[in-house]
DNA sequence: TGCCGATTCCCCCGTTCCGGGGAGTTGACG
DNA sequence: CGTCAACTCCCCGGAACGGGGGAATCGGCA
């Protein structure tokens, strides 16, 4: 625990909402809000103009904000001050919302109806590393993790139903990535002839007529 | 809160974890173990034994388990019984792993270190429909779904960098579907001249000279 | 031992692709 | 109104590909 309440600063355009969160948060000593903004580009302006000592630690962003959304503003910021914990507080919880805000930098994504005590704990996290997310929003990562495996597992399944030959698998690989017969016959130290044979097989096996088809299908399991 | 306790399974091959793990969830009237096993296989049994009413309707499953791993029992258990919940307990924090289990059909993922609390709550949501993860788990399902969106935005940001015409990313999408250049003129209603003719700048653009890699290549950049 | 799949190599022929060239039309934008 | 980018269409020659055939070797398995 710090001695010093961690920076944060509150980026929210609903003024009703900005004040209630302010409100909230002045509860807790272990934060003290020094900054609020009403958009992204305020808040981006704001800590550009603060002292370096009193720039934010934490930042409460919301998404859905005028002249620099939520997303873009992370981004900013976590560029420009390297080490400052973003974290999401929004009423989205859709899955691109999220990967979005994520990618822009955003150590957490809470909802908007948590409870204020669990956003000072999120924020504290994020200040320390953690990565805070809501119930939901964690079910959601799952969601999207449990399909995208399930998917990979499909496609090997798929892959592995065709039962190639593991040069055919290897030649496809190859072929995948775009790399010509005779460059292929010469990584794998083979005759042209022997690479068209295997790519003959597989064009049986895959039920493709053109190499483009095979790549294509080929991406489609994951190869390459 | 349900009046009677939830009934829950516990898989687990080391003797002393097992019982530890037994007896401290006995604390917890909300929780009744109905069934304890040193393999999925056997648990797997010992729930096609029991009577349907008496079957566990939530699990905690270990991973590493001999004769079926815990993955593997996941995926029987939740094919055999849906509605059954289970949550992983393990040691392992690697991505794959948690990918695994959830693909699996796992609810819920839970690292071995959590108090017995955790565990009870983590069961009693999972049975809900929850999805509880340690937080060190939920960061790396954090740093995962982080780490596709960046370069997913990364394939973006490069491909928006080769200026493609609008005509040019059609046909390089149908390119990489393993369309070829008479078919793509069908679809377009093109003369084969034309096709050839963007598949030529395509070719200019994406450094690339055969049709296979131009393929690839779009793959790369999330087309097809 | 005999069979079978995997791997390797070879031939031929027609098609498609690749890379170079040119040229006309259209629409937007200064 | 000129320019420029985009789109369209065309020709050609050399290279690669697609599909058909055959054949030899090797290892495993019945």
């Amino acid at each position: 625990m710090p001695d010093t309440p961690l920076r944060v600063a509150v980026a929210e355009d609903h003024p009703a909402l900005r004040d209630s969160l302010l409100r909230r948060l002045a509860f807790f000593p272990a934060v003290e809000v020094v900054l609020a903004a009403p958009d992204g580009a305020a808040l981006v302006a704001a800590i550009a103009a603060a002292d370096a000592r009193a720039r934010p630690q934490a930042i409460l962003m919301d998404i859905e904000m005028p002249t620099l959304d939520g997303v873009a503003a992370t981004e900013q910021v976590v560029q420009a001050w390297p080490g400052t914990a973003v974290v999401m507080l929004t009423v989205f919880e859709d899955e691109t919302r999220i990967a979005e805000a994520l990618a822009a930098g955003a150590a957490g994504y809470l909802l908007k109806d948590e409870p204020a005590e669990t956003i000072v704990a999120a924020l504290l996290d994020a200040a320390q590393g953690g990565t805070p997310v809501s119930d939901h929003v964690a079910t959601t990562l799952v969601r999207r993790v449990r399909g995208q495996e399930q998917e990979r597992r499909g496609a090997a399944r798929r892959l592995e139903a065709l039962c190639l030959t593991p040069r055919e698998r290897e030649v496809l690989t190859l072929i995948a990535q775009g790399v010509s017969d005779d460059a292929i016959a010469d990584r794998l130290f083979l005759s042209l002839h022997t690479v068209q044979s295997h790519t003959k097989s597989l064009y049986r096996k895959l039920d493709v007529h053109t190499r483009a088809a095979a790549a294509s299908t080929a991406a489609a399991f994951g190869l390459g």
